[in-house]
DNA sequence: ATACGATTTTTTTTT
DNA sequence: AAAATCGTAT
């Protein structure tokens, strides 16, 4: 009995699609064409067609699309049970699979993920290990050269390459570059460590190398599906190649004209060169959009024509018309501020919920003179751009405890929580680490007599440590909330006393991140889990939970992470020459129009409401102005509205501070 | 030689 | 806010 109406409940188009795509399916989905819903009805079909939940694969780029569609295919089919259904990141996926058969590879199931700041950290253990002097003259740093190394990996192109596109000025110290590369991934080796392009690499090392795993997962995964498919790198695209290999019915669904991840090494060659990888691929189109006015759409439609590279497309809407969008010039971000805040309670006071509205942004934090102006008014907002600039060092720290737990050898950890003991520096940490990293468990590190080979200060921090060490080893059970409680509560707290002013903040976060970690009976997949969740953070959790009354809250996020995501309202701010296009991008190539797509998508997120604002003046210095981002000038003036407020500025002084658009007279 | 601490610089986007 | 830098202390 199908309790769903397909045909009623889906335009022409989309019916297509999710009662037709047997076989290689390639789906061009314009923005707010229904892609999701599509996705959705399409599972939904294949299990009201008797598929068993556990024969479907469904990727997507971030956990949080993976939980929203499968929540919606739940609801769709009334709770019918979708266990077993595999659903989530490449990176969720591949971290699954190697857990099981890393051993294959010649990794440990135990390994750990490293996070970006600690594939970081582990390249900096490279350069002091390789003796490198990175002071004698400027030097790449561990982050630029982090960068090279990935996207080396993720391109499948030679470092070599990589530098001769991204930085040739470093190409004189080439050997030296592949060098620490090497280092750097046999060290990873060594001790257990997969940074996340290991994940994707190593699966595809399995799938190729293994023939008795690739039969397993290629006979499991009837139906593949893959959304957001213009962001998949070649890594990604041979994944699915692989687990495809056997039923071949694989349907991937993306925009070219929403590709905005070419940094990390997304190939729009994938979506180009489907239909000549799979034969016999079906193509469909989704060209009508739902989501907003024909006004806005106009808008999208202009800024996406000036791209060369792409396929032409022309999204036609099915709103009904409303008003133009609004561009808002004000003086300076404090005013931007403020103007914002102001709309924004406009419409609540017209019952626009505030969860419909949203700000975006292309670097996170282009949103703190507005975070400062939302504070001051009482609007609750939430930030979904990550917080990384604040209040993440206490969480890694206490986190590195648990990971040693976990792997012994985890050697990124060791440096970490070392260094943070008064009297050891690199060098201790360094020499010490090659020790510690022999044993087989961390019981038998606490037992062996480290303690001669250190200098007289360094062995108090040692002892330190090692106390807490004992300490939280006392649990009789590791799980991982329990573990965080009492390193809580031993001398880890004082430790953060003595450094942060703001400490006792800092302890409820960890107090948090507990409640968290008991969702999770085992230390591993938590540890797994936390490193891939997207922009982790303990003052996110924190909002989640005082968040369970659903207070509604504006949210404010990065241009990236507002991807397939929708508002009534939306304001993308700061569109000013020196943020986007951001001038480091404009330095890649095909950067201006990788910049350009990311516009269109801000725009695309309003269904209603579309306000453009950029400020003349910056906060610090009031002795230039701001060249207006030059993708404004690419939509004709009659599209949209102006709103000037330079001269007679109702915002001007709102906040009683004197806020001046004349420069001071000390900088004239 | 190593560690510390005050000062300066930087902040694209994410799994 | 955190990382990098540089002079000073151990």
């Amino acid at each position: 009995m199908s309790s769903i109406d397909y045909k009623k409940e889906l335009n022409d188009e989309q019916y297509q699609v999710v009662t037709q795509a047997d076989g290689p399916c390639l789906v061009l989905a314009g923005a707010g064409s229904g892609k999701t819903r599509t996705i959705v009805y399409r599972v939904a079909y294949l299990i009201e067609q008797g598929i068993k939940s556990d024969n479907i694969l469904l990727l997507t780029f971030t956990n949080k699309a993976a939980r929203e569609m499968l929540n919606r295919v739940a609801l769709l089919l009334k709770g019918r049970n979708l266990k077993g259904l595999w659903g989530g990141t490449f990176h969720h996926i591949a971290n699954k699979i190697l857990r099981k058969f890393a051993p294959l590879i010649g990794y440990k199931a135990n390994f750990t993920i490293l996070d970006e700041e600690d594939s970081e950290s582990l390249i900096k253990i490279c350069l002091k290990e390789l003796n490198i002097n990175t002071k004698e003259r400027r030097y790449p740093t561990p982050a630029v050269l982090k960068d090279l190394i990935s996207y080396a990996k993720n391109s499948e192109k030679k470092l070599k390459e990589v530098v001769e596109i991204k930085h040739p000025r470093w190409l004189e110290i080439l050997p030296q570059l592949e060098k620490i590369a090497r280092n750097y991934e046999e060290r990873k080796k060594q001790k257990g460590l997969m940074d996340f392009d290991d994940l994707l690499t190593n699966l595809l090392k399995l799938l190729k190398t293994q023939p008795p795993v690739k039969k397993v997962l290629s006979n499991k995964f009837h139906y593949i599906l893959v959304d957001e498919y213009q962001d998949t790198n070649r890594i990604q695209a041979e994944i699915i190649k692989e687990l495809a290999s056997v039923h071949q019915n694989i349907l991937v669904v993306g925009d070219d004209a929403q590709s905005i991840y070419s940094f990390r090494a997304a190939d729009i060659g994938n979506i180009l060169n489907f239909p000549k990888i799979f034969k016999d691929t079906k193509i469909f189109h989704l060209t009508t959009n739902y989501r907003s006015t024909p006004e806005i759409l106009e808008v999208a439609n202009r800024i996406i024509e000036n791209n060369l590279k792409q396929f032409p497309k022309n999204l036609v809407s099915l709103q009904k018309s409303l008003v133009k969008p609004a561009l808002a010039i004000m003086s300076n971000p404090e005013t931007e501020a403020a103007f914002i805040s102001e709309t924004i309670l406009e419409l609540r006071e017209q019952r626009v919920p505030l969860n419909k509205i949203a700000v975006l942004f292309r670097a996170t934090y282009h949103s703190q003179p507005l975070e400062f102006e939302l504070t001051k008014r009482d609007i609750p907002y939430d930030y979904r751009g990550g917080l990384r600039f604040f209040e993440r060092a206490h969480n890694k720290d206490v986190l590195a405890f648990l990971k040693i737990v976990n792997n012994v050898k985890d050697e990124v950890s060791w440096f970490r929580l070392l260094n943070l003991q008064i009297g050891i520096g690199e060098v201790t940490s360094k020499n010490l680490i090659s020790n510690l990293t022999k044993a087989n468990n961390i019981n038998s590190v606490l037992k062996q007599e480290v303690e001669q080979l250190l200098s007289e200060r360094a062995k108090n921090g040692w002892r330190e440590l090692k106390y807490i060490f004992l300490k939280i080893l006392k649990a009789e059970k590791l799980l991982p909330g329990e573990l965080i409680r009492k390193i809580i509560k031993s001398n880890y707290q004082n430790y953060l006393e003595l450094n942060y002013p703001n400490y006792q903040e800092r302890l409820d976060d960890l107090e948090q991140l507990s409640l968290f970690a008991d969702r999770y009976q085992n230390l591993n997949s938590f540890l797994a889990e936390i490193t891939m969740q997207e922009n982790f953070s303990a003052a996110r959790l924190r909002t989640d939970y005082q968040n369970e009354n659903h207070e509604e809250r504006v949210i404010l996020s990065t241009i990236h992470q507002a991807k397939g995501l929708e508002w009534e309202t939306v304001f993308v701010i700061n569109l000013t020459e020196d943020a986007l296009p951001n001038p480091r991008a404009l330095k890649e190539e095909g950067g201006l129009e990788e910049e350009r797509r990311l516009f269109y998508v801000a725009v695309t997120r309003a269904q209603k409401n579309l306000f453009l604002t950029y400020s003349l003046m910056s906060s610090f210095n009031s002795y230039y102005l701001k060249t207006p981002s030059p993708f404004l000038k690419e939509i004709p003036e009659e599209l949209l509205e102006e709103i000037k407020t330079i001269e007679e500025d109702n915002f001007n002084d709102l906040n009683g501070d004197g806020i001046s658009y004349l420069p001071e007279i000390d900088q004239l």
